[in-house]
DNA sequence: CGCGGTGTTGAGACCTGTCAAGACGTGTGG
DNA sequence: CCACACGTCTTGACAGGTCTCAACACCGCG
């Protein structure tokens, strides 16, 4: 059930099996929703938060201007609104992209886990930070790099995350976003990532077909998109 | 000293005499920095984290191309790598922009600080989480925003933050930023950046002369840059 | 007094957006 | 089984925002 989640703080730290049977006793129950569901709407007050066990997810901003912005994607074993467990409420939303389950945690519970287990409490605090990492890295893309690099960078990125997770086959994987989705994330209109994405095809970077990326030159998008997964922080310390 | 540093956390919630002295006393040393200066290198191993007491610092990355991105703006009063605590290095560059003081925290006090005092750990936890959403702003301003609105947004934000520490004086506050620097921060060239000033200034938004910033139509400024402060949780709740 | 960093301005190029239309695929209802 | 509607993908023409390159003004400082 949340193993996925186990993987993800094992990369980072050890956890010890108390600790992990604490973190499973503090789960309440697992929920299901349809693609493009509102899954936290931004200002609500918030008492859990939620463990994206299946599916994809994304936070999302909307602009008068009828555009949104994505800030990031959430995948299997991360806990998408853990950072709402000290914010009480969000400045953004979160929205299913697929048909996701999820499991739910009461801040009640999670706020006894982490008193009773300060290393547990450091591990979490870490997990936001690496998310505060990703969105630094999301800033320099749209901030510094061409379309081509900025989408390369994001097909790197999403490698990385789904790895260690044991969501690929080799340098490819499952990739449901729309080209108007894939343009929330990078800033584009979905025009232009159309022919963005044409242009990566003929330099035979990548394959994208039938809600699935297929890395050609895992080694050639890394240089184009200036991808270091440093800013992911794949290294276990202790924390 | 810290007196900017406990009002930016009081802001958001109480934090008692006992908590206050236990802070003070995870406190080794202020040391001075001259402008523009690298006060911590990304990849070093970390073992504490500092407080910026007087001056502004960036978080900045290098690119390949010369270029470089700045992700956040640091003020007096703020914990400038406390996210350092749980990441042990750092994924940018944080460049003191002014003659810079700074207060410097042992991550070993911190740890015992934190242990010993649960909610402190949740306050810092939540100030690091306010450090995100910053970031998911900015992300929203270089992906969907156009200059003007954009430059504007960044404008509101830096007078909330400076107000908070009482570093404002009504809608003008110290501007040490070059237009270079400002370029970094928004994702333009100082040239744009130059032309996009003047044009702020030709609709009587803003002055800028001589290192400040002077607002002249707030509402107008915010307007223009969709600036809303529900992203820096200016509310104190119980964490 | 000269120098380097910063701010300013102009001309032209390029990247990305807008608008519009058509192709394709899938699900639904008749 | 067909007809249709709808969302998504694709393509073209054109507009506009931002960048590059270059030159010059200004100013503080050694």
């Amino acid at each position: 059930m949340i193993e996925a989640h186990l993987k993800k703080l094992r990369v980072r730290d050890d956890i010890s099996g108390e600790e992990e049977e604490a973190i499973r006793s503090a789960m309440l129950e697992v929920r299901e929703v349809p693609a493009d569901t509102p899954v936290v709407r931004h200002g609500r007050d918030l008492h859990e938060s939620i463990l994206l066990l299946d599916g994809w997810m994304a936070r999302t901003t909307a602009m008068a201007s009828g555009h949104q912005q994505i800030s990031e994607l959430q995948f299997c074993g991360d806990f998408v609104d853990l950072h709402g467990f000290t914010l009480k409420r969000l400045d953004h939303n979160v929205m299913a992209i697929t048909d996701c389950r999820y499991a739910v945690f009461p801040h009640d519970r999670l706020r006894h886990l982490l008193e009773k287990h300060p290393h547990l409490t450091r591990v979490y605090w870490l997990m936001t930070n690496i998310d505060a990492a990703i969105h630094r890295e999301w800033t320099v893309s749209l901030g510094r790099r061409p379309a081509p690099s900025r989408m390369a960078h994001l097909f790197c990125e999403i490698l990385e995350r789904l790895r260690i997770v044991g969501q690929t086959t080799g340098d490819s994987y499952q990739f449901p976003l729309t080209q108007q989705e894939l343009g929330d994330c990078l800033g584009l209109t979905s025009v232009h990532v159309n022919r963005t994405l044409q242009s990566l095809r003929r330099q035979k970077l990548i394959e994208v077909a039938k809600g699935r990326v297929n890395i050609l030159d895992l080694a050639g998008l890394q240089a184009l998109g200036e991808f270091e997964d440093d800013y992911l922080y794949f290294e276990k310390r202790a924390r």
